[in-house]
Parts: C-alpha cells; structure tokens; sequence
DNA sequence: AAAAAAAGAATGAACGTTCATTTTTACTGT
DNA sequence: ACAGTAAAAATGAACGTTCATTCTTTTTTT
C-alpha cells in the first residue's frame, strides 16, 4: 500500500509534468528526458508506467478529460429544469476553466491538434452525455433550439475555451462581471427566443 | 522575371507543403525533409527561402491570416449598417472556413499551440481591425452589447472554427441550414435584446 | 565565364527507447 | 523481531535513429 501510493504519485507526478512542459513548450519541444527531470524520476522509469510518448500523452489526455466532465457534473442533477441544469452546468465548466486552468489549456492544445490518436479522443468525448440528455430534454420541452448538439456546443461551450485562452496570454480578465456576461450570450444563444 | 516567378512558386509550395503537413500529422511529426519531398525541393533549399524551422512556420502563420483576414473583409465597407456589415463580414469567414478549409484548420492548430513565436501571433491580429471598429460602431448605436471584444469574438465568431474541425472529423455537414443556423446563434448572442 | 540557385551528402546534436546494474520492497524461515 | 533473499522497481548510461542544419559540388541563369 506504501508501494502503490508511491507508484501512483510518481505517475501522477509525469502526467502533471508532462501538462505542464506541453503547455508551455508545445509537444514537439518536450522530450521525455524533460519530462522525467520535472517528475524527479529517471526517463527508463517512465516506460514502466507508459508504453512510449504517444501512450502518456493519451492517456494523460484521457485522465484530464475525465476530471474536467466530473467536475463539470458534480452538482447536477437529472431532475433539474433545463434553465437550471443548464446554467450549473455552464457555471461548474466554466469555473474549472478558472480555477484549474493548467489542465483546461491543456485538453483545449490537445482538442486542435493531431497530437492524440483518434481513438483517446473517442474516449475523451464519451463522458459529455449528461449535457446531451440535458438538451434532447430542452428540445422537447420547446426551450432549447431544435438544432444540431454540435451548434449548441459551439455556442454555449466552446467560446469558454477561447475566453480561457486569452484570459491565459493577458489583455483580458476573466471576472465576474465576464463570467455573467458569457453565461447571457451563452444562454441566449441556445434557447428558442419567442 | 520567369526567375523571380519560379522562385514564388516553390516558396509557395513550401508553405503548402508545411500547412499540409502540420495539419495531418502536427508540428512534432513534419521534419523539413519531409516539407522538402512534398515541396519537391531539396532540403538545403529551404534555408534559401527561410532562416529555420521556426521562421517557415511562423511565416506560414502570417501568411495564412493574412490571406484569411483579406478574404474576411473583402466585401464588406465601412459605410454598411452595423447589422449588415456583421452579416457580411460573418458570412465570408464562414465561407472561408468552409471552401478553404486547409488553411483554416492550419489557423485553428496554431492558434491553441506555443507553436508559433508571440511576435508572430501579434502580428496576425492586427489585420482584425475592422471586425473591432464595427463593433465599436454598433455598441454606440445601441445594436451590439456594450461587452468587451473578447466576449464578442468568442461568441460571434470563434464557434466556426469548433464547428469547422468537427465537419473536418466528419460526424457533421456544415450545410446551408446549419450555417444558417450558426449565423442566427451568433448574432444572438451579440445583439443588444430589447 | 562569372554569379546565383539548387542539390545531395554529410555533420553533430538531440531524441525516444532499451540495457545492464543497483536499490528497494516483500516475503521467508528462524 | 530479524537476517537473508528473491522479486520488483528504479536508475544512469548507452544505443540506434532521426532530425535540423551546413558544406561542397553541380546546375542553371545572366
């Protein structure tokens, strides 16, 4: 048990350095031997947790993803109105983007670039289900546009990744008066307007 | 003359050759001998036409927003009413994204990346100008929401690249209908609603 | 025939990965 | 409780390859 908890920081300790050395120098100028240096582990030790590079960055890729859609979910709940749900969560997204932004920058990298086999992505999108049933259920009730969920994630999601990403390079804040803001646009964007 | 016009078409085929190959594989995965091969070119001659790697792509960079913003902005005139000015203006970047899809997708990479150097990055933005003065206008004449440029780029215009990547990763047809559509989420969303 | 452009081969550095060895852990019989 | 030991985990150095870039030669242009 000493082991395993061992074992498990020092994998813990790659995947994060590996976010962090993406982040800041992109996956063509982060080799492996940085990537150990960063977790204090030798670079041998890496490929007894990953079968290569392109094996840690998926599944890196994978675990970030994972947490962004459980904390995304944690607060809602299946029998909230769809205003409601909607607007939770919006808010739990939104709120990750700020505050554990490392990783939000890190899966938006990732999400533009074929830096991720296929099937990882595949993966990674699996858990977004909740928000879909959220919308199948607002379109029925005649609150939410009868339009493609790829539209509606593009208008109601996406532009936090952007707004996320230039908060990151400056020359834009991200408070709440902001945050507000989007979530108005966002909601507007999507509901049927009578 | 034929010189000077030979010498413009494999600068050409080099930056081709480069977007062609960032987007199918990422940046980590093109060497210049491959850009070389593509270009039909040897790879000595690249560093007759660019300092470096970082230089071509950086170039390739500029290029592309360049050509990207033209296109954007070539039927549009200040004299236009706010509403239709948007409209015009959002209807050519579609248009853009949708015919020209290679460069747009090369766009989309480098813009989420540490890819391409922060000089370079600036320099891409400049050509924006007469997206912002519209809004400027339109947020005086009580049209557009008086709301920071980053929320209305985010809101009004970025979605096209999320919607363009998934065409791109099929499982979605960026058709009339949904164009349309995306026109109306977008200017929703940025619309003062009375 | 001189200059400019282009080429292919060569170079040295850096990379991902593996190898041989050492260190740590878990388990044994006492 | 503990010494002894086999297995597992971890390491630093080494390997073979690939890469960006340069060098020398050839081809093309003027």
């Amino acid at each position: 048990m000493a082991t395993l908890q061992k074992s498990i920081d020092k994998r813990n300790a790659l995947i994060k350095a590996t976010i962090e050395l993406v982040n800041n120098n992109g996956f063509h100028a982060t080799p492996m031997s940085k990537i150990a240096k960063m977790a204090k582990v030798s670079p041998a030790t890496i490929y007894l947790y990953f079968e290569n590079k392109q094996d840690l960055v998926n599944q890196t890729y994978i675990e970030v993803k994972a947490a962004y859609t459980a904390y995304a979910f944690a607060t809602y709940h299946l029998n909230m109105p769809v205003e409601e749900g909607f607007e939770t969560i919006w808010k739990r997204i939104a709120d990750f983007k700020l505050k554990d932004c490392e990783n939000a920058m890190f899966l938006a990298q990732c999400d533009n670039t074929p830096m991720i086999d296929e099937p990882s992505r595949q993966e990674g999108i699996k858990h977004l289900e909740p928000l879909l049933e959220l919308w199948a259920r607002g379109k029925k009730e005649g609150i939410i546009k009868p339009i493609s969920d790829y539209l509606l994630y593009a208008y109601a999601i996406n532009p936090l990744s952007f707004l996320m990403m230039s908060a990151q390079r400056s020359a834009f804040t991200l408070d709440k008066t902001h945050m507000e803001e989007a979530y108005r646009a966002a909601w507007n964007s999507i509901r049927v307007i009578k």
